[in-house]
RNA sequence: GGACCCGUAGCUCAGCUGGAUAGAGCGCUGCCCUCCGAAGGCAGAGGUCACAGGUUCGAAUCCUGUCGGGUCCGCCA
């Protein structure tokens, strides 16, 4: 099953072939003039470079190949060479009734399908999660849904930062609080108690308070590395103490993600690599790959053809510790020695474009890659309205609770002027609010081009009214129970049949889903995906305002109306899965 | 100093692998509820696509330069 622009790509495609042109000329796409055509072919235009004869001429060659009357409802030459094409209405329906059964909705499934790894949300132990984490994980999760759908397998590793000087920090604090604990006493190896002596909450306030210690003193400096360095060659008492934090941790963490809808398959750190680097290191150093420097074991990865210097990886810092790169260079490892993977997608800001950029040279010279390729999946950042990054009233970091929380109350605020979910049990209303807050801020930083910046306005995200995620909600909901509806009448959805021009834009808009779905994941942009399911229910809804179903009295054409109705339904719901958006039965 | 990202309507943003009259939302003006959810629809005003060159039959899109904003640049993560 291939989209109807495919259909006429292969059509147009064989006719310029026939011309002895090349295949590809052939391309047609929705067209950029919906007034004068529904499809367009721009083909002639480069062809008459190539042939030398005036782009007219050759478009009028390919048109006159292309004579198939069931297919095309219109053929025309236009303007310098443009091939203009409309299908005819009886086309249009078959191919909606053919793709409506189909769960994929005519998206045409990879092939071949791959592993894909995907690495966003890089939350760290012991810190609260914060607004920076939003776009990561939103990103992330929506590219692994939209690949998972498009056939590949694949694998979303939150990839935290649990590992390094930062555990030794705490442990020395929890000492200087605690020192009692068993965890500290080295006359003893375990048992150690399987509750947690600490919770996130004194970890949130640990932490920095032991950073700043660090940073004042030099010898608490020392301790806190000193505790790093016993912990990463395997103290017992300290080894089951980190468990505690990343327990704890993980478990403030869950119900963040769960509001978020961010699902994990792999809820891995960087300890988990800890084994894999001196061996990595031994490897760099045989290969002739790496290379001491002011004292650091540097790996050198500049390339010819490099506009400017790029830095060398620094694998091991002149005092013996490793930089978050080796750690990187560990995952790296690591994943090809347990996950027959084709690709990884790293999802994170776009300032460490040049971090990943270093990893992925000194990955590819040493080998660890495998046969995965790797690319940095870089976003912009979300500032508030000031332009600059995203703060609270009090200028501190905003924690990603607290904008959940202010997205909730925005939309509990919105249903109750609107007059919606009013007469819901509260817990119902309760996941309707929930569920208006997070298509709210997901739409709203899916729709943005990944790598601009973005300016967080919570007002203009949570409003019904425009391009934003409620507004589909909306929009799903009314087709719900539309649809709800005419079965209470006993009416059912029936074949969709050619009928006016409101029914023809629906059925067109309808047919382009592959498109959007393709260009989102070659792209890796959601935004496309926004962008359709918008369109979408703007079509939708002119179609709505003018065609009444219920009260039409011509039983054929309103059993295809609700068939239509019907199939939008599935498809915004299929886009709205994707974006990690679920709409409510009712609101 | 060098590199990367960005500059499009009053505001917030799409479009950028070259194509016809540059789009959307908000805001603004005027219409449309005896009818399926008006949280909607229709019509309209509003842009020298930062600026200057270049390539091309054709440039918001590609190249060069200038100006303006952001970011990064070996021992933090």
């Amino acid at each position: 099953m291939s989209s109807i622009a495919e259909h006429l790509t292969a059509l147009v495609s064989q006719a310029f072939e026939a011309e002895g042109l090349p295949r590809d000329l052939g391309m047609v796409r929705t067209s950029d003039r919906p007034d004068l055509a529904q499809f367009q072919c721009n083909g002639a235009m480069p062809a008459a470079k190539l042939a030398k004869k005036p782009p007219r001429h050759i478009a009028e060659a390919v048109a006159a190949r292309l004579q198939d009357r069931d297919l095309l409802a219109k053929l025309e030459v236009v303007g310098p060479g443009f091939l203009n094409m409309d299908v005819t209405d009886s086309f249009i329906a078959d191919h909606l009734n053919a793709v409506a059964p189909d769960p994929r909705l005519g998206c045409p499934s990879r092939d071949p399908a791959r592993t894909v790894v995907l690495d966003y949300g890089g939350c760290n132990i012991a810190k609260a999660m914060h607004v920076g984490h939003l776009r990561a994980s939103v990103i992330g999760d929506t590219l692994r849904r939209l690949f998972e759908f498009s056939g590949d397998k694949t694998i979303g590793d939150i990839h935290m930062g649990d590992w390094g000087l930062p555990m030794g920090m705490l442990i020395t604090e929890i000492k200087r609080e605690q020192p009692d604990l068993p965890y500290f006493d080295e006359a003893q190896s375990g048992p150690y108690p399987a509750d947690s002596p600490v919770s996130i909450e004194d970890l949130e306030r640990l932490y920095p308070q032991a950073a700043g210690r660090c940073k004042e003193n030099p010898d608490d400096l020392d301790e806190a590395r000193k505790a790093t360095a016993e912990l990463q060659s395997g103290r017992a008492g300290f080894l089951a103490l980190w468990q505690h934090f990343f327990d704890v941790s993980v478990a403030a963490m869950e119900p963040v993600f769960d509001q978020l809808n961010v699902h994990f398959d792999l809820w891995y750190g960087e300890a988990i690599v800890n084994d894999l680097i001196p061996p990595i290191v031994e490897q760099m150093g045989n290969q002739g790959i790496s290379e001491l420097s002011e004292g650091a074991t540097i790996v050198r990865i500049a390339q010819e053809g490099d506009k400017a210097e790029i830095p060398p990886l620094i694998l091991i810092k002149s005092d013996g510790a490793m930089m978050y790169s080796t750690t990187d260079l560990g995952t790296i490892e690591h994943r090809r020695q347990n996950i027959d993977q084709d690709l990884s997608l790293y999802v994170v800001d776009q300032r460490q474009h040049l971090h990943f950029e270093q990893v992925f040279r000194a990955a590819r010279k040493a080998g660890i890659n495998g046969k995965a390729e790797m690319e940095h999946i870089g976003f912009g950042t979300m500032n508030g309205p000031d332009g600059k990054p995203f703060k609270t009233r009090s200028g501190g970091v905003m924690k990603l609770q607290q904008l959940i929380a202010m997205a909730i109350e925005a939309a509990d605020k919105r249903l109750t002027e609107a007059g919606l979910a009013a007469d819901m049990s509260d817990q119902e209303r309760q996941e309707i609010v929930r569920q208006v807050a997070i298509a709210a801020i997901r739409f709203a930083d899916l729709s943005n081009f990944r790598l601009s910046n973005y300016i967080f306005d919570l007002d203009r995200f949570t409003r019904f009214e425009g391009k934003t995620g409620p507004y589909l909600l909306y929009a799903a909901v009314r087709m719900k129970s539309l649809l709800r509806k005419a079965k209470d009448k006993g009416l059912a959805p029936g074949q969709i049949e050619p009928s006016g021009a409101l029914e023809r834009d629906l059925m067109l808009a309808l047919a382009r889903l592959p498109e959007p779905m393709a260009t989102a994941y070659e792209r890796r942009a959601p935004n496309e995906l926004c962008d359709f399911a918008f369109g979408l229910a703007q079509e939708f809804s002119r179609f709505y305002q003018n065609c009444h179903i219920l009260t039409e009295t011509d039983a054929t054409l309103q059993a295809s109306r609700l068939g239509l109705v019907e199939v939008t339904l599935k498809e915004l719901l299929l886009v709205l899965s994707i974006l990690g958006i679920e709409v409510p039965e009712r609101m």
